[in-house]
DNA sequence: CTCGCATGTCACCGTTAGGTGACTTTATAG
DNA sequence: CTATAAAGTCACCTAACGGTGACATGCGAG
């Protein structure tokens, strides 16, 4: 035993992470994280208050929602100088390639959805906040003559969203095949179509 | 108490579909369903074999998936007169508020997508059925050049029922209100737009 | 009427969960 | 060296779960 507080605190925050991934968010308690981590789950308590507390630092600590340059790569500049449509466009392509590659937020997604419970709701206001930020960086030009444009991009996001969550076991969904490159790349240009015919 | 065993199992059928809708599938087990239908829980067991089959029993009685007619009115001759991309709209239209109408086929759906097992991959299959099934009834002139808009149909589909399973518990999704009439008009509104966009 | 079987009740088992108090070990200040 | 407080271990509690065997009860055939 290493006897060191901080570093037991990060595992725990650590085992979090590898227990979602493995078993998802059902089965994800006190005694699992415990047993992930290699820890009494007493420390648990003792280090965060309980299991809320020590998931919460689990979404601080991990970036688990991806950042702006993730979703968007370096050229944010180039995006906002595109017409509307398309910057929608470039923003839902670009937070689906960087959703698929972080399971543990897709996982984290499928229990918010499921789940209402004060963490979760935490959890859901955030990425609420996140949108209203990009909404805000890359549509200040916006009016609410674009409302409709805009509902139209959560609709998407929300489509994409849940056929990433459906993913994670599932296979097809209405005839798109989710565990093949083909599929996604279906839904990307259905993306691209839905974005063109909210610009009229 | 009745003693009228085809009484006592159909209670125990209603009762499958009383605690989705009060509890959601969480806590949807044996000692669950056997309290609200005030009845042994062993009698599961006797009468069904146990709780996967009840659930069978429950997914077959009700008819839990909205059926043609609810989804698309009486009205099948005048849709398929339509051109495609209106085919596609009213069939989304008439599945959102079909939808809407059944929170217990809302709570099946979110079980669905959070869980793979035996039941749930059953009433999947039975879903991509029925979508195969309207498919090949409204668009039986379709050629793989309408795969982009029956994949963008499909996209649309996923996001409204992620918004629906959404709305039994949050209030707001993107910043479309959940929990009101008017946000749901603009989804609809959203998906009118979207389905124009897949003609060319 | 009464006997037998179908119907329904009850008590109990093992397991797992969240949660807590009391214990042991180790680093370090004095 | 030693006292002490932090760090970690252990044993145990209650509650809920899925599941099962033994029991009580009432209906209907003979």
């Amino acid at each position: 035993m290493v006897r060191d507080k901080e570093q037991t605190r990060q595992r725990l925050i650590e085992a979090v992470g590898t227990a979602l991934s493995e078993h998802g968010f059902q089965g994800l308690g006190v005694n699992a994280v415990a047993r992930v981590a290699g820890v009494d789950k007493v420390l648990i308590y003792r280090y965060f208050g309980g299991l809320a507390e020590l998931l919460e630092a689990y979404g601080e600590s991990q970036g688990f929602w991806p950042s702006r340059e993730e979703v968007l790569g370096r050229k944010v500049a180039v995006i906002k100088a595109l017409p509307k449509a398309e910057r929608v466009e470039a923003v839902l392509l670009g937070l689906l390639d960087a959703l698929r590659q972080r399971p543990q937020t897709i996982e984290v997604l499928a229990w918010e959805a499921v789940q209402q419970s004060p963490l979760t709701a935490m959890l859901a206001e955030r990425r609420e906040a996140w949108s209203r930020q990009i909404l805000a960086e890359l549509f200040d030009d916006a009016g609410p003559e674009d409302r409709p444009l805009l509902t139209l991009a959560s609709l998407l996001v929300a489509g994409f969203q849940y056929l990433l969550i459906r993913a994670r076991r599932g296979s097809v969904y209405g005839g798109i095949a989710l565990d093949s490159e083909a599929g996604w790349a279906e839904v990307r240009d259905a993306i691209r179509r839905a974005c063109r015919a909210g610009c009229n």
